[in-house]
DNA sequence: CACTCCCTTCAAAACGTTTTAATCTTCCTG
DNA sequence: CAGGAAGATTAAAACGTTTTGAAGGGAGTG
């Protein structure tokens, strides 16, 4: 109830309102001893700026949006990890949104950003709609693409290859002398996981294989009991050789489902997941994958944004693509 | 650049900005014939709210801040999870917070929240320094605890028995045979650990043995590559016949070096986690854990937070206490 | 027709900052 | 000691909403 205003702190300090907020906003311009007494006064009274008054009148806030498709996906949270240490560096605070695989929710989350008055928003987009970014934009929200290419060249983003992990993955997995393959995706909406597959298809094809031969088994949500549900799918319908999941969750329930079935892994059927998240190395049998620059992801998207944000004049746009790395275990033996 | 303001909008549809307000705020209030016109309006100009300036001048916003201790433990995702659903039923936005354990993040997560206005904190407290949330209080933000006890009585929270859950946790491993009992642990600063603590102290009272006998492991975060250095401490000094973790991220690391070093779980060594978190049922050896209502425990904290932000002079504080439960899979055998 | 009442709309003030231009001090220079 | 520059502080306007009390305009009533 007890919300003191600049104003009382300039009263009980025998100053201006415009001298505190100097102290706040550029302690150089005011002489020292009336600044050591103003910071007794906030100090004293217990004074916390208003931060949506002074967005309000400086017209924009020290805050950033970042939205992610999944923050129970232990990749997101390692991109979000990333994404926090470096906007904290320089100063900004981030507003998350997790837009939960639905275009709605992530709808709603880009509203919030907007009305938040956000300097800039962070998103790997669930679906392919630039418009709604585009409307961003135009509203002076800078927008980074992360972990997705760009959508115009006027734009930064930080992606890793999908194509090239997804070939990466499946040439591996023939190169263990698998034939067929099962592909388990998530909603091929998400440009990942379409990407992925196109990886597959081309690994099959350097092989000698049909790339129409590959298996496509799509859930709705890329968690590991949709993965459960994808095996137990495979199971009745006769198993391949090996099985390449679109991330690590589905490749842990996936993992799940076929040792709970009796099937062995690798010896009856070879698997890989994607993203080499933590749990990845610890699972039952311990899953091989495509490590991706998780954390680096996070770091550089938002040295991207708030380089065009705070330098709007010599910011170049950058399209920074990763290339992701092979990690066998035991999955893959 | 071009963001548009109610202003404009008002003078596109003919109306006075009060009226625009009134379209936005209570629509019952304004004739259908101008709703619709002004509708038009915002949409044909793409407006969208100044939330800073409705804030400023409301007084609040409607939104809750979340802050938390980790959130790369899964834990934390599903807390969150469930504070987030139950927040935008409720039409309220979550900002989320990170302390990452570290005191300093936390009280500038906290700052960020109060400059918001936010109105009211959802909060994981990592230290136990009750003053500053009682500044909050002050400042007439409501804070309800998270998996934490109240620590007062005009106060809600939600809560799980850490103390219950540490005496069945151990319990069961006795109950196996074991004797001698390792407990891996993040910082005794954290209230859960001391409890869970505390319980296993319990336990092996109740079974005879002296309580000064559990040998503690602290480490100094609570996730797996932690729980890997405590194991490689255990066995450079001696291998208890079981190990009760604090919690699952450190089991699942303490499982990872064990196997590394050709121990067998649970032959050798027994092993518990705390928690249940998703991964725990996957790893090398399914791990023994005490599972928490961990979603209900975000959509109920939520309600009562808002409960007491909407309905001030009804509003009965509460004190909510779960009990967490047993759940026994390999690694426990 | 005069009056009241209700429904709708409006004008203007207020919220707590930041910012600009102006004023007031102080100190230096010649 | 006059003149001015540099430095410190201030007053006042502005940001985009919400809210309040008042005004406007029909419709119903006596």
């Amino acid at each position: 109830m007890a919300m003191v205003s600049i104003k009382e702190v300039a009263a009980h300090a025998g100053v201006s309102p415009g001298t505190v907020s100097n102290v706040l906003n550029r302690p150089g311009k005011v002489a020292p001893a009336t600044r050591r007494r103003v910071e007794a006064a906030i100090d004293e009274l217990g004074f916390v700026r208003h931060g949506s008054a002074s967005t309000l009148r400086a017209g924009h806030s020290r805050t950033i949006g970042l939205s992610v498709i999944d923050i129970g996906n232990p990749f997101f949270t390692e991109v979000a990890a990333g994404v926090e240490d470096m906007a904290s560096e320089l100063g900004y605070a981030v507003i998350l949104g997790n837009s939960a695989g639905s275009a709605g929710k992530e709808d709603r989350n880009l509203r919030v950003l907007s009305e938040h008055r956000v300097r800039g928003v962070l998103i790997t987009p669930s679906g392919e709609d630039p418009a709604r970014l585009d409307r961003l934009r135009e509203h002076g929200i800078s927008v980074v693409l992360v972990d997705h290419p760009a959508h115009r060249p006027d734009q930064c983003a930080v992606a890793v290859d999908d194509v090239a992990g997804g070939r990466a993955a499946v040439a591996h997995l023939l190169s263990k002398g698998a034939r067929s393959i099962a592909y388990v995706t998530g909603p091929l909406t998400i440009r990942q996981c379409v990407e992925r597959r196109a990886g597959a298809k081309v690994a099959m094809r350097a092989a000698g294989l049909d790339p129409a031969d590959l298996r496509v088994a799509e859930v709705e949500t890329m968690t590991a009991r949709a993965g459960e549900t994808a095996a137990t799918e495979l199971i009745a319908t006769g198993l391949p050789e090996a099985v390449f999941c679109a991330n690590d969750l589905l490749a842990l329930g996936v993992l799940r489902a076929l040792l709970r079935a009796g099937v062995r892994v690798p010896e009856d059927v070879a698997l890989m997941g994607y993203d080499d998240i933590d749990f990845a190395a610890a699972s039952a049998v311990s899953l091989s994958s495509m490590r991706q620059p998780t954390y680096q992801l996070g770091r550089i998207a938002t040295e991207l944004l708030l380089d065009e944000c705070d330098n709007p004049e010599t910011h170049a746009h950058q399209h920074i693509m990763f290339q992701p790395e092979l990690v066998a275990r035991e999955s893959t033996q």
